[in-house]
DNA sequence: TCGCTTCCGTGCGTTAGCGTACACAGCATG
DNA sequence: CATGCTGTGTACGCTAACGCACGGAAGCGA
């Protein structure tokens, strides 16, 4: 059973061999996120990666207008701060906190020494950001050829998949600088499941 | 001076240190690739990775529906088929040849291996798929916010990056099928790109 | 209790892009 | 020469989404 805060409810973390971890465990340092917070600003240099176990980040890019887009959304079964080991120094992409939790941090050093010594750690990286690259990938296509229906579908079951529970406290403001949509596209889309079978 | 020919016009392979390229070269195979080529298709396994060197492939995302979205596209600077380091089977997307031209390809377990010992081409790719995804993420807010006189506009800059020269033979259709867009939008936006400056 | 802010709902005019349809030019093939 | 194919230009109605502008509800602090 898993403990209450425990880093393995990160599945990256748990998918380690026992020697591996047990090399970062002593690294790992707990940390609350609330609600908004940003865990990675476009264009800076990042000191930590972020292994979720119960909340939510959006990766998300904005451009100089200052309108913004998610373009792929991280849980527990990932990792923030992939561009740590993937060699670029900085991240063209904001991260924030789209729902509230905790999570796991780690200096970068100590991950981009881990990652270098060819473990499984490497391999589960690796193979977790060609997850990443996919939902991109999905991101990018529904951007062009789904309803704003739709990608507010995609969008709850993206979330709700990440949560613990079947509730999803979130404002339809929030959720449609998400998308990169008018909030008011958000209210009808959402009028319509709701007289489907959802709740607000 | 590059030879007419040379595996080092691909600028992943020419940024090799000597002994690793020359461990590579041998195994390097030039192939001739016409438009239209395939050289991932979508869910397959891919049996070698492909280093262009005058060809332009693009990534595109298809869907149950037929229609499709390019997702990011490959010149000189790349290399098709991160998944096969990156540890995915498979991969999500298709690849076609956009620009006629040849390439070296190379049997996916060299390349493998040679991933594998930590080498400088790890980090070359490594380093190069983190641009992919940028590119990526540049594509899924562009899909988003642009509009199609912008994402042409786009499309041409990075078809015309990877080319030697600045003539690029495209059929509207074609470039419509990779933006995913209707025909007649493009033909619509080149006509207001001619009439400021630009050759059909 | 009164404001103030935040969030949700709704309505309305405008527009970009879609779907469809058709006409025309170039080119190859019979 | 007639025929067909491929690629391009143009037109017209339609719909989804946008921008904007309200109005009302709920929460909160003075």
């Amino acid at each position: 059973m898993a403990l209450l805060h425990d880093p393995r409810q990160n599945h990256l973390l748990a998918a380690l061999p026992r020697d591996e971890y047990e090399r970062l465990a002593p690294h790992l340092e707990r940390v609350e996120l609330p609600l908004g917070a940003s865990l990675v600003e476009s264009g800076m240099m990042m000191r930590h990666v972020y292994f979720p176990t119960d909340c939510i980040v959006s990766l998300l890019c904005v451009m100089e207008a200052g309108d913004s887009t998610e373009i792929a959304v991280v849980g527990a079964e990932g990792i923030v701060g992939i561009s740590l080991f993937m060699g670029g120094e900085t991240t063209p992409s904001r991260a924030i906190v789209q729902s509230a939790g905790s999570a796991y941090r780690l200096k970068g050093q100590l991950l981009k020494d881990e990652f270098d010594r060819a473990s499984a750690l490497q391999f589960k990286l690796l193979r977790y950001t060609q997850a990443l690259i996919t939902q991109m990938a999905q991101t990018a296509v529904c951007n062009r050829h789904h309803s704003l229906d739709e990608q507010l579908c995609r969008w709850l079951l993206l979330s709700l998949d990440r949560l613990p529970t079947n509730e999803l406290v979130m404002t339809q403001e929030l959720i449609a600088n998400m998308l990169g949509v008018r909030r008011e596209g958000v209210t009808e889309s959402a009028g319509k499941l709701q007289k489907a079978g959802l709740i607000a």
